[in-house]
DNA sequence: GTCGCTGCAAACGATTTGCAATGTT
DNA sequence: AACATTGCAAATCGTTTGCAGCGAC
């Protein structure tokens, strides 16, 4: 999503294009693969404009969720927030490593087979899934040898 | 597990065995195939014995996962509680009816050919995993029709 | 009798809200 | 100019902590 469809998207729905608007959406442009908290947004956003309250990253953040401009996932009691993007409407993983807690981003279906399976089984319809798998990853396995 | 288990485990590890542990236990153990927040434990248990506190709630909540008496899973960003069964050691899987909001257990082992895709292609080897779906099950279906 | 455990209330951290000032349309 | 949006501070919510008294051993 470019910052100028972003635009768009607040103008269709008669929202204002506000400086900190703009200064969210580019912060979490500028980390489109990573997974911020709250708390890590507002430090990003003040480091670039040292007005900004957190009141406005809890307020903004939530209008985007409804515009679906913003996904949100919750590990394990926290939100992460991230741009959206189309790839991940229904495939969403994540890979989170013990060591490193680094969270890596999986964008393959890899559960069609288990939800005909949860159909079958359970009589119930998928729709969507949040699926974290927990482990070690490469690096952190060589540096544990 | 039984409660004499129950306690053989406060026991090994040199913990009391005290009216308010076995009240929790209790709980938990009524309400086995539910998956329990911390308030709903509180009020369930406040109801039997209206002198609990809510502190002593979070204290043995924590005590009960420690000692690998209770599981707690996080599901858009609050925990649940349930007794630990042995079948839910590795794999553990909700289904969550987005009519209903009733949380259905899985048990099989849905994902040993996923988890192995995830090896070759990201070079991450899984430990655990955390999977919900999101759909809706039967009932709800027939409701809406 | 010792000391681990509990209830209470105060403290804490994350999130929300009310409101006057500001910025977008 | 109208009113949506913001920053600030106060309020609120869920969770944790310190401590005196109680209860298991």
């Amino acid at each position: 999503m470019t910052l100028e469809e972003f635009k768009g998207i607040l103008r269709k729905y008669n929202f204002r294009v506000t400086g900190q608007r703009i200064l969210v959406f580019e912060t979490l442009k500028e980390n489109e693969n990573s997974h911020l908290k709250i708390e890590k947004i507002y430090q990003k956003a003040y480091k670039k404009d040292n007005n900004i309250g957190i009141a406005t990253i809890y307020r903004t953040l939530d209008l985007f969720l409804s515009l679906g401009i913003v996904q949100k996932t919750s590990i394990e009691g926290t939100y992460y927030y991230e741009l959206m993007s189309n790839k991940m409407d229904h495939y969403h993983h994540h890979l989170i490593c013990k060591n490193c807690k680094k969270i890596i981003e999986v964008d393959s279906d890899l559960l069609k087979s288990v939800e005909e399976k949860v159909k079958e089984k359970y009589d119930f319809i998928v729709e969507n899934h949040e699926l974290i798998f927990y482990g070690l990853c490469k690096k952190c396995r060589e540096r544990n040898e």
